[in-house]
DNA sequence: GAGTTGACGACTT
DNA sequence: CAAGTCGCCAACT
């Protein structure tokens, strides 16, 4: 069945549920999967979510600062940032401006 | 099978 | 306050 509980099965899951218009952190995926410190990991998942059956918004995984560290795996660097304003949310200088505000807990699905 | 890499995070200097 | 270093864990070469 679907209980592939790979990292990135399970990084994918996750990430595929956040909402439109909001984001949310390598970290704090990384701690709803249950190692807090493997955020690269999260990282390294959704470098190869191109490969995933399912469309994975990678856009709105940001690294804790707000800042768009992934914007350079994409297409072209303005892609992630593109995407992010088509989704109502402020960019400047590639970071997210009250990050905080658009915030999503992965923990909230997992309850 | 061993070494290097990597879209991070927190600590140290 | 800014920059550098370490740790973490799985995938890639």
């Amino acid at each position: 069945m679907e209980n592939e509980d790979s990292f990135f099965e399970k990084v994918y899951k996750i990430v595929i549920q956040i909402p439109v218009g909001k984001v949310t952190t390598y970290g704090a995926i990384a701690s709803c999967i249950g190692s807090k410190q493997s955020a690269r990991m999260v990282g390294w998942a959704l470098n190869k979510c191109s490969f995933y059956h399912t469309y994975v918004p990678a856009h709105r995984v940001v690294n804790r600062n707000g800042l768009l560290t992934g914007k350079r795996h994409f297409d072209n660097f303005e892609t992630m940032k593109e995407l992010l304003i088509s989704e109502n949310i402020i960019i400047e200088n590639d970071q997210i401006i009250d990050f905080e505000n658009y915030f999503w807990n992965p923990y909230k699905e997992l309850f």
